[in-house]
DNA sequence: ACCTAGTAGTTGCGCTGTCAACTACCATGG
DNA sequence: CCATGGTAGTTGACAGCGCAACTACTAGGT
């Protein structure tokens, strides 16, 4: 590594501000959530996962890739849920190793509660502060970004 | 909350991708350094904002506002570098509460060596994925952000 | 000078997440 | 039909982080 590339001042702004804000937002969804509805911000989403599903029904790795997490991850998490009474574990037949989550309505309720508060907070420190016309910029950035970890 | 504005097709895939990328480029960025340096992307981060002091010293809690994290979590950080010998803690004479970390010549040299690799990281995990078009947008995005949060 | 409200930093605690090791199971080839 | 390499999920050990409580100190008003 003879020649390291740095970054230029407009790289170095982007980046510092993407990581700034970007720890800002999750700890603060975290914390309305936590406040308003006793979720975390990863079972919220493991619970949206799921709400998604046929059957409101996932299989754990399934899990893990959705939300990208590992999977001993995604057991931990579920057991939470469990505990709480939202999520369900259920045997696969097809493949005696497979386990599946399965939202239950009080989950499905707890879910639909929280929703609505959470896309507000979304919205007010995310996408009201985008201006329209750099939305697709953003969606270029980090799906190249995905796709090339993938 | 009886209208939720929810997020419509567009802002969704923005959202996740954002999401999922940001979390991949983390683990990712955080891997590449603990393989290559054996040290931590939040270490990491502490030791160039360091580097970038006066003195090579800054004040814990200008510490905490810099990586956007708690003073605990400054207090826990430095301790692990202390220990690597890469920071001293020094004393601040103009205000006996106060506590300052230094970097040392070793963590300079340490510095040093590791920033090539991660700026490489960076670039390919992201920079080189951005269409240079699209980088005031992020910056842009991102200002925005932090500076609502705040 | 003193009292009080506030700030700097540390620490105990609990929670969450990762890694590596483990068990149970699948699936392919001989 | 069994052996073998791979996959699904869980668990134990462990590290990091945030909150709240605590100590030490500052600063402003009286």
């Amino acid at each position: 590594m003879e020649n390291p590339r740095w970054l230029n001042q407009e790289e170095q702004l982007a980046w510092r501000a993407y990581l700034d804000a970007t720890r800002l937002l999750l700890r603060d969804l975290d914390n309305q959530l936590t406040r308003d509805s006793g979720i975390s911000f990863t079972d919220f989403e493991l619970l949206v996962v799921l709400s998604e599903s046929p059957d409101r029904r996932r299989r754990m790795s399934e899990l893990a890739d959705a939300v990208t997490t590992t999977r001993s991850g995604v057991t931990r998490a579920i057991s939470r849920l469990v505990e709480c009474g939202w999520v369900r574990r259920v045997k696969c037949d097809d493949d005696k190793r497979g386990m599946s989550a399965e939202l239950t309505d009080s989950g499905l309720r707890t879910l639909a509660e929280a929703s609505p508060q959470h896309v507000d907070a979304v919205r007010r420190n995310m996408f009201d502060l985008v201006d329209p016309n750099d939305l697709a910029a953003l969606t270029r950035t980090f799906s190249a970004m995905r796709n090339h970890a993938s």
